[in-house]
Parts: C-alpha cells; structure tokens; sequence
DNA sequence: TTGAAAGCGCTAACAT
DNA sequence: ATGTTAGCGCTTTCAA
C-alpha cells in the first residue's frame, strides 16, 4: 500500500524568489568553479582514473604523477562531488538519529556521542526529531529504503519500533535506551528495573514509606520498567503502594512535572517522597511542589533519574540515578557501524551500568 | 593550498567486522529487491521516462498509465534511490546547521525552528556540533563546495565567520544570531546592544547601583554588543562601573556560571546585581550564590538572557530578556531557501523583537 | 603505473 | 502521452 512518494513539494517561498529566475537552464547547473575530475585529469596530463586514484590515496601513483595532480587540484579549487561518489559507491555516509524530542537534556548528550563516534568513522549523523510519531518515525525509516541514508539509530518509543513490523528488521538500524530484546535488533541501554529499584530503595532507607511514581508514557518499554521497579521495590518493603501515587505523563518537560507534583499534593494522604522517571520532570516537580508552599527536602523528597548536567545546580541539588549518556550514544552508534560492516553477523544486545547519585533534594 | 582531503579513512572498527566479508563482490551492491527504476519500467510495460514522470507527479501521463506503473510499485514495493536522483539533479537536498554548542538549551530551539520549515520545504537538516573551532568550521563549510549540502545556517563566533574569509561570501549560507552585517551575508537576530541596556536599566530601577555582568568570550559579537549596552546603561545612570565587576568565561555552561559568582562574591565590594548574558550562566550564577551563602534576590538579583523554557521553572523563576530562539532559526531557513532558490537576489538582515520578562529573581 | 571505458539510477530534452 | 537516449561525476575493472 505504501507507495513511494513523490519527491516533497516545496512549498513556494514566502515573497522573492519565484519571478526573477531567467537562468533556467535546460541542463543541471555544473560545478561551480573547479569543475569535474576530468578538467583536473586535463589540466594534470593524466586520466581520469589516475585522478580519482589520487584523491583515494590508493597506492599505485608515481610520486611525481601524484604531485602533478595534486598541483592541477590546487590550483584549480577542485573538489570532489560527493553526490556523484555517493551514487558510485551505493553509500550515503550518513547515518540517521531519531529521536522523540531533541530539546530534552537527556537525548543532547546521547546524541553527542553518537555524533561523535560517527564523525571518527568518516560519517555525518543526521538528526531527526520524530515527536514520538509514529508517521514521521516511519518516515524517517524510508530514508534507509531511499539511499539516503545508510542506517540508523532509534531512541523512540519501544511500543513505536514495534509498529514498524517484521519488515523493518531487514534494515539496518539499532535501537537505543527503548528497545524490545525480542524484535532482533541490536540495542543498548540500562537495566530500568534495577535502577528504579535502587533509587526507591534510597527513598525508603530515608525513612519514607508513602513514595509517589510521576511517569512517562506507558509507550516507553523504560516506563513500564521503571513502575514494576518501584512497585517490587515498595513489596518487598512490605508497602502497598496506593495506585494514586501514580501518575503518567506524556511530556517530560518542566511544567508537565511541575503541574503533576500540586495535583499529587492536592491528596488527604499525599506522598512524602516523590520519584520522578526523568531529572526535567524531577525538577519540574520540585517547582510544583515549591508553588503549593512545600519545601523540599524538609516535606517532600524527591528523586530524578538521568543525572543531567543541570541536576547538580538546581536547588537543592538533584538526587538521581545516573545514566552514562555519552556512553549510551557511543556504544549504538558502533554496534550500527558494526552492523555495517557485516551485516550477517549478529550483534548483540548491551546494557550498561547506571549509579545513584545521592544530593540534597533526597 | 586546502588541497582536497581524501576520502575519510574509517578507521577500523574494534572488535568484529573486519575478518568476514566473503560478499566482497567486485562491483557496488545493488538495491536490496525493489531494484531500479528500470525493473519497474519493465513490470509495468512502460519506459523508464514514464515512470520518473509518475514518480515526481507530472501531469502529462494519462490516468490508466498511472495507475499501471503504481501498482508495478506497490508490487515490488520499489523506492527511489536519491543517491541518483541528487546527483541528476545535482542537489542533496540537505541543509547545514552550524553551532556552537547544541546542548544548549537555547540552541536546541533554534534548531527546531530550522528544521521544521527546512522539512516543509522537502530538504533536511543536517546538525553540526563545531564547538567553536574554527577548523571544524572550516570543514564543515567545506561540504558546501563538495555538494553534500546545498546551503549553510551559521550560529558560531562572528570572529570564526569573518575568518572564513571572502572565498566563503560565494557560498549559500546564512548567519543567525551572530553576524557582522559588514559581510554581506544574509543574517538573523536581535538588537543585542538595546536589549542589554533593558536588563540593565532594570536592574537600575530596582535601586542596584553596583551591578555585575557575566559575560561570555568576546569571540562573540553578542557579547561585545551586550557589554557595550551594560556600559552606557550605566554611564547613562551616573554610574561608572568597575573593571572588576565584568567577566568573561569561555564556557556557558551552568558551572561557569556558578564558579563565577562565587569569585566575584569574593570582592569586597561586590555586586548587589548580576546581569548574566545567558540563562543558563544565569541559572549557575544563582546555584553559586547560594553556595557562598547568599539568597536571591534579597541579597543579590539577578538577570539572564534567552527565556530558555527553564527559566521560569528554577527558584526564583528568573527574571531575562526572551528572544523569539523558534522565530529566529525560521527566519533563518526562509532566508537560506531564498537565497537558494534565486541566488543573485540580495538578501536582507534582520532583526527580530525581544522582551523583558520580569520574574522573581530580580 | 597508467588509461579506456563501463556503468551507478535517475531526469529531462527531444522525438514521436 | 509516451519512448529513446544522453548524460550527472565518479570509481573500478580490465587491458596495456
């Protein structure tokens, strides 16, 4: 049913641009200035295939005919078309990043790894921000069947990557803190279960036995985790969590969790601790529960998850578990190149450690 | 002399990958199943014109051909290779954003704002973390003259701009929030020297004589401007500020901020205002008060700058000058699309509004 | 060590 | 309305 689309339509530009263009020309436009191997391959007295040689390093050149050229690519500017290279050598070079949402702190940092790892790899990583959409993500994953990119890595929800089916698996993408061991993609993350259980563990070490869960989207595979976490956690304290002390959000930025800690507030046997799935929620929170006059630690304790950088400053400082993002991001983006260089081989899945960061908000 | 590099060389991958590469076949691999335009061309008994002609929806194709080399897509459920297609058309429909630092906050907006219009005009955005280094930048200008994007959005250093020197005027890109409307190239921003003068009168009418500025590197025109709102604010007010009331720190992150303070407490007669040129300066600077023990505002106010979504979400809820970031990075990429589609057409600078958002914290 | 030539898959001019 | 065909600029066989 999905049939390819027809190349987007760009919309007409706002005012200029459409009057003026006398230079329509029946051909393609040709390079610039410096022109096209064969111009440097002339100006050389050499081939073109002594040329492309050269700029590939390969090393069957005699030295003084790899300066001629050299001296021919210098003096004229050339440089070299990448889009033809591209097409020659069926590879785009560039490897796609979709994420739900590219402002949170959380997703900047992974990115920052994966950007990081790609560029040493002689790649440019592409960043999408998918809004947690099933249609844009499924989109975005076209852009592999089209060539234009040659993989991707995916951090959107794992209730999304399910969605894309059996045939998505054939491409070659990993996945990202959300993943389904199930699907056979390759993934990293952390263990969520644990790392939630640890820092309930902490709230109820401090002495609280009423502890409030302020989620994300139950479409999050760590969502779901991180509640069975909490809720293991609580048992074998011996508590019953109350199902009101449960919240889900489907944003994660500060005012939803700012919002969602008055109305958890507004309850006759209200939380005396507060776990937050994310530090922008936690913090978010920590306003909320400041606006309806409670202080925290003093009334409500409350405790983050990540460890963004910011955790640190707000006040009082963040306490929360650790997430090694940059890590995180590193690690996806060699298991796809990996996954590159030999796409037979099984990759497998990888978690990695997490740490409770105890500060003073807990 | 920048002779053209070669081909990045990946360097190895650790670890597997290397040994098994059996399908080592002697020419480029070809599409996976859906094939070529042509195999489509054939199962839908039509010449390969045609089907590019359905492909970009061109009219003149009659109904029932249509609809015959559509179902022979669907069937084999083909996609275009852009790979080709970019290089026909000689354009890679990608579009560079350049910044400085994209984890922060005020980038990150900046950024959506880019990417959303450079989407609904059919191109991608393609994000490039320079971090301020001019040789990177360099590079990453580059990929201009080798095709791989067809435009440039720049928000680094007006210093690292100007050094790119005249060469890059030829090429199409725009700067955003940094420029040097000397250059001549197309730019975005605000009135970074009125602005200033805004925080800082405010600051004056709340009675602060000494008042404090946390600057970032003078490699940014912004801070230049800023500074010299700051000064003649103050020299306006009858006040001639100390030397040492003024820093600049190569960092904006939230520690900076907060160690700055901290020295500048150190004073003593120091600053009964802070006007930082970030927010998220800012939002350090109030972690590093409070580490010296003092309160906000009671004891020291203070102002940022941008109205990062943070902002009002930290305590006090910080009182600073917004910029329209979403508007500014939209404005951005219309004026790159003009400049794109009609490249002879001077292009103007513009400057967008800002406003003083007073909060708690000063 | 070098060159000639065959495409990569597509778009568009030109012919029908 | 449709088909034929010439490239886009490059890499890579194959032959010399």
């Amino acid at each position: 049913m999905s049939r390819t689309p027809s190349r987007a339509s760009p919309a007409p530009l706002s005012g200029a641009g459409s009057q003026l263009q006398p230079q329509s020309q029946r051909r393609p436009p040709r390079a610039a200035d410096g022109a096209s191997i064969a111009g440097v391959a002339e100006q050389a007295g050499v081939s073109v295939a002594t040329v492309s040689r050269v700029l590939n390093g390969h090393e069957n050149v005699r030295a003084a005919t790899r300066d001629k050229v050299l001296a021919a690519i210098d003096a004229s500017g050339y440089r070299v078309n990448e889009l033809a290279r591209n097409l020659r050598t069926a590879e785009s070079r560039l490897l796609l990043t979709m994420v739900p949402d590219f402002g949170n702190p959380f997703y900047a940092e992974i990115v920052r790894g994966i950007d990081s790892v790609a560029r040493q790899h002689g790649y440019f990583m592409l960043l999408c921000d998918t809004g947690a959409d099933p249609g844009r993500e499924r989109s975005y994953f076209d852009m592999l069947r089209r060539r234009r990119a040659d993989g991707a890595i995916c951090l959107d929800p794992a209730t999304i990557q399910q969605a894309l089916g059996e045939a998505s698996q054939a491409l070659p993408w990993v996945a990202c803190c959300e993943f389904d061991p199930e699907m056979g993609v390759p993934y990293v993350g952390i263990d969520n279960y644990r790392a939630a259980g640890d820092a309930v563990r902490h709230l109820l070490a401090r002495g609280h036995r009423r502890i409030g869960l302020i989620n994300s989207d139950v479409d999050y595979l760590y969502a779901r985790q991180r509640q069975q976490g909490y809720l293991d956690a609580m048992r074998d304290a011996g508590i019953a969590p109350d199902p009101h002390w449960r919240m889900n959000l489907n944003s994660l930025d500060y005012a939803a969790g700012a919002s969602a800690a008055a109305r958890l507030m507004q309850r006759p046997d209200a939380p005396s601790a507060i776990f937050a799935v994310s530090d922008t929620l936690a913090i978010g929170v920590i306003h909320g529960l400041r606006s309806v006059g409670k202080r925290v630690p003093a009334d409500v304790a409350v405790a983050g998850f990540d460890d963004i950088s910011l955790a640190a400053q707000i006040d009082p400082p963040l306490t929360t578990i650790a997430q090694p993002m940059r890590e995180l991001g590193e690690t996806a983006a060699r298991l796809l190149l990996q996954r590159l260089a030999n796409p037979q081989a099984n990759v497998p899945g990888v978690l990695l450690p997490h740490r409770l960061v105890i500060r003073g908000s807990a």
